[in-house]
DNA sequence: TAGTGGTCTAGACCACTCC
DNA sequence: GAGTGGTCTAGACCACTAA
C-alpha cells in the first residue's frame, strides 16, 4: 500500500498533534495501510509532518486510546482490526454447557436493494429513500436462533456485496466489507433498549408472543468516524447481560 | 486539608509516571484534597516526587482519562466529583412532557444493620455474613415509582449513616457518603441484565406481574478502586435505553 | 501581572523484536 | 546489531484565569 497522502488540510487553528491525528485517521480510513503492515515509524512521521517526535507520539497516543491503532514495542504501530465477535458476547451470554463462548453461525434470510427509511438514512446523513444494500440475518447456535438482525449499507460503497455468491458469506460480515469494499470498521455506537417482541420476529426467534427482547441499534464507523453500516439486532432479554464502567 | 502524605510504596519496578499515579490516586481516595481545592501544581508535584514535569503530566493525564481528576487551564487541577445523577438518565429516559430530564425523588423504605449475603460480601472481598448498613429505596417522579434499589455498605466505614435523621436524607446518597463518611465515589462498575419482575417488586413498582425489568448491579469504587458500595436497581424495561461506544 | 495548565521541542537512554 | 516503541528529562513559549 503506497498511494500518495490524500490532500487533507485540517483546520490550521488546531494544535499540531491534533492535525497530525486527523491526517492519520483519514489515511487509515482510506485504507492506506492494512492491519498487517506497520504504519510509518514515529521518526518518519515526525519528518513527513515536520513536527517533533513527541508531537507524533501524542497524536498516536490518542488514536491508540480510541482503539484505532495498536503499538507493539520493537515491532511497530499497526492499524487495529477490532474484534467485534467478542462484542457480541458482551451483550448476550451464549455459552455451551462447559461455559465456553460459541461462535454463532449466520443465516442470510434476505439480500436486496432497498430504499432507506428516514431513521436509517439520517444515520448516514443521506436523504430518506437513498438506495441501500439491505440484509436480514439470523444468528444461531446449535441451530437455535439467538439474534435477528436487520442491516443497511449505502449502496454506492457496498454494491460489490450484491455480486458475491451467498454461499461465500461466512459467519461474519466485517471481513467482507474489508475484502470486497475496502472498508475497515474501527468502532461502533450502540444504543440498547428493550421491547416486547413482534409477531414476525417472535416466530423467527422461536419466542412466545410478547416475550421481552433486547434491541441493539448500531452505527458502525470508520477510523475518521464516517458512518458505514446501520444495524438493528434483537435477542431474548433472558440471555442479555452487559457490563459498563461509569465515571 | 493538609495531612501528611500517606506512606505509599508502589512497586519500584513500575515506571515512574505509574508510581506517581498510584501515589496520587491513593491520596485522593484518602480524601487529602476536596474537589473544591486544587491539587498541587505540576511543578510542585514534580519537585516533591523528584521527577520531571513531563512525568507528572503523564501521571495526571491518565488520572484525567479515568475521570479521577479534572484540569482547567489557568486555574489548576481538581479532584473530580462524578455526576452520577446524569448516569441515572443514561439508563432510564425519564423525561417530562417537554423532554426535560427530571430529578427523581427518593423514598427510603428501610434502613437497617444486616448480614451481607455471599454475593454482596464477595464484591467487598469480605466474608459472607459481614455486618452491613442496608437501605431499600424507591425513586419516583411525580409520585410514580420508577426504580427500586437495594443498597449495601460495609458497616465500619458507613455506620455514621445510621445516626442521621431520615428526614435529612435528600434525593442523593453519594453527597452523604462524602459528608458523613469521608468517602468520595470516583467510578462504578455496572452490570445490566433483564428479568421478569418478582411479586413484591411488581407491587412497589406498580407493574403487572411478570413484566420485564432491567436489573442494574453496581459496585461503586474510590479513586484507588476500593469497592465501597454495592447496589442493585430495578426499573421497567419499557423505560430503559442505553448508549455505548464499542471498539 | 503572576501563576496555571497546554503545546512543542530535541534530545537521552532503555526494553524489546527480528534478522 | 539495527531498528522499533517506552520512558524520562529540561527546557521554551503560548493561552487562559484570577487578583
Amino acid at each position: 500500500m503506497n498511494s500518495p497522502v490524500p490532500p487533507i488540510h485540517p483546520d490550521h487553528r488546531l494544535p499540531l498533534y491534533h492535525r497530525v491525528r486527523d491526517t492519520l485517521s483519514a489515511e487509515i480510513a482510506a485504507h492506506r495501510w492494512r492491519p498487517e503492515e506497520p504504519v510509518p515509524t514515529e521518526a518518519e512521521l515526525a519528518k513527513t509532518h515536520g513536527v517533533s517526535i513527541g508531537t507524533v507520539r501524542k497524536a498516536i497516543d490518542s488514536l491508540v486510546a480510541d482503539g484505532v491503532l495498536e503499538r507493539f514495542q520493537g515491532r511497530g504501530t499497526f492499524v487495529r482490526r477490532p474484534d467485534f465477535q467478542s462484542s457480541f458476547f458482551r451483550f448476550f451470554r451464549f455459552v455451551d454447557a462447559a461455559g465456553v463462548a460459541r461462535v454463532p453461525t449466520s443465516r442470510i434470510l434476505k439480500r436486496e436493494v432497498a430504499a432507506m427509511p428516514a431513521g436509517v438514512a439520517a444515520a448516514f446523513k443521506l436523504p430518506a429513500g437513498s438506495r441501500a444494500v439491505r440484509f436480514s440475518r439470523l444468528r444461531l447456535i446449535d441451530e437455535r436462533p439467538l439474534v435477528l438482525e436487520d442491516i443497511w449499507l449505502p449502496h454506492e460503497r457496498f454494491k460489490a456485496l450484491l455480486e458475491i455468491d451467498p454461499r461465500e458469506f461466512g459467519d461474519l460480515l466485517y471481513p467482507l466489507y474489508e475484502q470486497y469494499c475496502g472498508v475497515l470498521v474501527a468502532s461502533a455506537q450502540e444504543t440498547l433498549s428493550a421491547e416486547a417482541v413482534g409477531a414476525r420476529q417472535a416466530k423467527l426467534l422461536e419466542l412466545a408472543a410478547g416475550a421481552p427482547v433486547i434491541v441493539i441499534d448500531r452505527v458502525a464507523l470508520t477510523a475518521d468516524r464516517q458512518p458505514v453500516e446501520w444495524r438493528q439486532s434483537r435477542g431474548p432479554a433472558s440471555q442479555f447481560r452487559y457490563q459498563v464502567e461509569i465515571r
